[in-house]
DNA sequence: TGTACATCAGTGAACGCGCGTTCACTGATGTAC
DNA sequence: TGTACATCAGTGAACGCGCGTTCACTGATGTAC
């Protein structure tokens, strides 16, 4: 049956929530649309009435995770501008090892995307692109022979890295587990001159990053 | 029909080799028991008859590729015993990233694990912890608040991250791709204290790591 | 060493199930008059 | 404003397919005599 334009629209939205959480949750490949659209009260008629296909909202999933992720970071900041401290803390944490369905999702499916749709990993790059930006912004002087953007890359790349060791060992190996994420903040800190930003830049323009 | 034991053994060895290598390239999700089977020259029924469940073969060929891995390292050297220079120009490196099926499968699947039994978790947990004894033993000195172990652990966190994104990436942004294997090998190398090894301690005893 | 037979590795049909996707249909919406 | 009807968002049955796992059966192995 037909239904007016808002609830059609608020429908495709409750698609994205319900498939960005469960895909973080349970991986891409993990979920059918059958479980997606049941869990934002739909059929799967539905969901292919508003994409295309299971790729297609993978995409546009992903994509929007990691909107809704940098908003929860801000927001959880009292919406001042993060700087390299804000960053690390919130993304080198237990809360974001165990916060499955809330967090990153970039870190959630980091393995999968390799795998999927083209479409798929061109939001990764992407979203991937804009948080070196900012981790670059917010970064202090050190003594590093690397400069400036590539400190950026690594911190994110080692920040993938520490989450997905840290939920893989969480279960036969918790102390282990949290190690790994005392050890990754310290280190990333140390890389990106932590408390030794002279000048803050401003974040770049254009799309908010992770 | 009955076979001998040499070639039973040997079925065993050829179901756990072909799905090690079939689960780096799809992951562990992504391939079937019978893809296993068929690669293996045997039927389902057979992969039954050695291991009660796909799971349980999971977990063995995780075990067996992490020790593969570390052999195909050490004879590329010449069987000399590696240093940091060695295991960074080996796990950072575009053959790492194009090499899905012969890589080290801690990297192919990490995001993958924490939703595995947790037999296969604990593989991977031994593996990791292995690789950061093994990465702690060839640590150069530097001026870093973080002791050598949680050095080798954020090494190894940033090396599966760095991994990971590179192959996220590899398709539509293949400049983002090759410039995070740089920028991570780099930094990896200052964090490591490359070159400044004075004191170089034997890899520790036990099995080999990755 | 030669024969009889119990063992058991491997085969392949079958199980129920969930997958992604298609499509004929329904019926409220929203437009044309 | 009131009526007639085209539009189209959503439904749910059905598609072919591959999944992990089970099991009755086969027939070579390897042992007991």
């Amino acid at each position: 049956m037909k239904v007016t334009k808002e609830k059609a629209a608020e429908h495709r939205r409750a698609l994205v929530r319900a498939a960005g959480r469960l895909f973080r949750e349970r991986g891409i490949e993990g979920v059918g649309v059958a479980a997606i659209s049941k869990a934002a009260g739909l059929t799967h008629g539905a969901l292919y009435g508003q994409f295309p296909s299971k790729g297609a909202l993978a995409a546009e999933a992903l994509a929007q995770g990691i909107k809704r992720g940098y908003a929860a970071m801000t927001s959880a900041k009292g919406g001042r501008e993060p700087d390299l401290t804000d960053y690390l803390d919130f993304l080198i944490s237990p809360y974001q090892r165990d916060n499955l369905a809330g967090g990153c999702p970039m870190t959630a499916s980091a393995s999968e995307i390799a795998r999927q749709d083209e479409t798929v990993s061109a939001c990764f790059a992407d979203g991937f692109a804009e948080m070196a930006d900012a981790i670059e912004a917010v970064l202090g002087e050190t003594k590093s022979g690397a400069d400036r953007r590539q400190r950026a890359l690594a911190i994110i790349a080692a920040e993938i890295g520490a989450i997905a060791a840290a939920r893989a060992t969480a279960k036969s190996q918790p102390d282990l587990s949290n190690e790994i994420l005392i050890a990754v903040r310290r280190v990333l800190g140390e890389i990106g001159g932590e408390g030794r930003t002279s000048k803050r830049k401003a974040a770049p323009s254009g799309r908010p990053p992770m």
